[in-house]
DNA sequence: TGAATAGTGTCTTTCAGACAATATGCC
DNA sequence: GGCATATTGTCTGAAAGACACTATTCA
């Protein structure tokens, strides 16, 4: 260990001996109505073979989120998603190399984008069911536990399932988005009173067609935002 | 920069040129009805002289949590105290010297423990009115802005309050309490009402002695850990 | 006309919020 | 008795939850 010239006197010595920084991403989106993770197939070492999320070193010049975004986009041709921080994983073991903290972040894909690429790095991408899920590298198990914990209490309380929709969407499939999330039904009139109540849509002019029954209304998010509600 | 040679083949190159990584700890303490943060005074550049969180370098053989406990512990003699991870911060520019992220943490200290010692890197150490700070170095306005709107929601639906208490307390003291903290007084029969229905406290024998007025009964929270409602 | 999904209203219960009078202990 | 705080209940309005039938389109 040397000393650092461009440093204070009084800089601390443990700066020369640093964890590594990782952002790792749990990315979710409904397929068949059913709540699927992204996960990617590890071509290198460690956990050569193993399932993992898509996730990587972040770099100097680039903040957390942009090295979500760039991680994501390289490793599975993903990008401009809703992604928040989900919270940082830091014990010690959970890297057999050395120690690396990870930044774990929640990201939501539309139904609609499923258009996947695998990197260099990775074997594989694909999505699983968040309930048949394979054994997982590192700690990501309990990355995926809490994301999925967010999610849910998420949806209660704010707009963020506007990220797992496409732009216009029916009652129908939102609810069925919701469902699929928190894994239970949901009384149908209960819940469009609740939708309605809070304000949150802008109906279209147009029915979604193409289905061999009755066409439903077309809404989109009046809000591009994130929405807080209760 | 050379390779090491423990690691992997593939192992990226990014690992050699690493973020430091700090904790910092927003510690929130009722004194005299008023909601404080403890700041330290900097001993060191950069920002010597100004006001600052307490936090300091994540060793290499601990984790995020113990780490928060450390420094906490060396920089103001406080241990032993609830804390929850907050949220990561890592805008490539808010330390002047290199990349540094900080993961950081909110505190409770409780009422009554209020014994403080500055250590060396630190030249003083001194509880802030939350709606008088002093400016702060780095981002660490920021870093109490999210740590205040995070200890205000969680109020709302968990028992986090009793971080902020001593062992036992009355309904008074529990109630000024909550409006130290959002900024807002309470009715106090519904804010009775909804205490009881929660059914959170264990009612002691005793009543709360040394007082000019009416003694009022003294409760502690029934459960050790962390609570969820609503 | 049958299949499939869309769309709609009432009742009950629970909870939040507004609101004021009596009780107790100490001086 | 005066002061200071403790303790307690009702009413109202809003929202959540249980619950079932009619409407529309297409094959």
């Amino acid at each position: 260990m040397k000393k650092n010239s461009r440093l204070p006197k009084n800089y601390n010595l443990q700066d020369f001996d640093r964890p590594s920084v990782t952002v790792d991403i749990v990315v979710f989106s409904i397929l068949n109505g059913v709540l699927k993770i992204l996960l990617i197939q590890r071509n290198i070492l460690p956990f050569k073979g193993s399932w993992a999320l898509p996730g990587g070193f972040v770099k100097m010049k680039e903040t957390l989120d942009q090295a979500a975004s760039r991680e994501l986009l390289e490793e599975t041709g993903i990008k401009k998603i809703y992604m928040e921080q989900l919270y940082t994983f830091g014990d010690i073991k959970r890297d057999p190399r050395t120690r690396v903290i990870t930044i774990a972040y929640l990201a939501l894909l539309p139904t609609t984008n499923v258009g996947l690429k695998a990197d260099t790095d990775v074997a594989d991408v694909k999505w699983f069911s968040v309930n048949k899920l394979p054994a997982l590298a590192f700690d990501h198990q309990s990355i995926v536990s809490v994301a999925l914990d967010r999610l849910k209490a998420k949806l209660q309380y704010s707009n963020i399932v506007k990220g797992l929709l496409p732009l216009t969407f029916t009652l129908g499939e939102l609810q069925k988005t919701y469902e699929a999330v928190l894994g239970h039904p949901i009384d149908k009139r209960n819940f469009r009173k609740k939708i309605h109540s809070l304000d949150l849509l802008t109906p279209l002019e147009k029915l979604r067609e193409g289905s061999s029954h009755r066409p439903a209304a077309l809404y989109k998010f009046r809000s591009r935002d994130l929405v807080f509600f209760d």
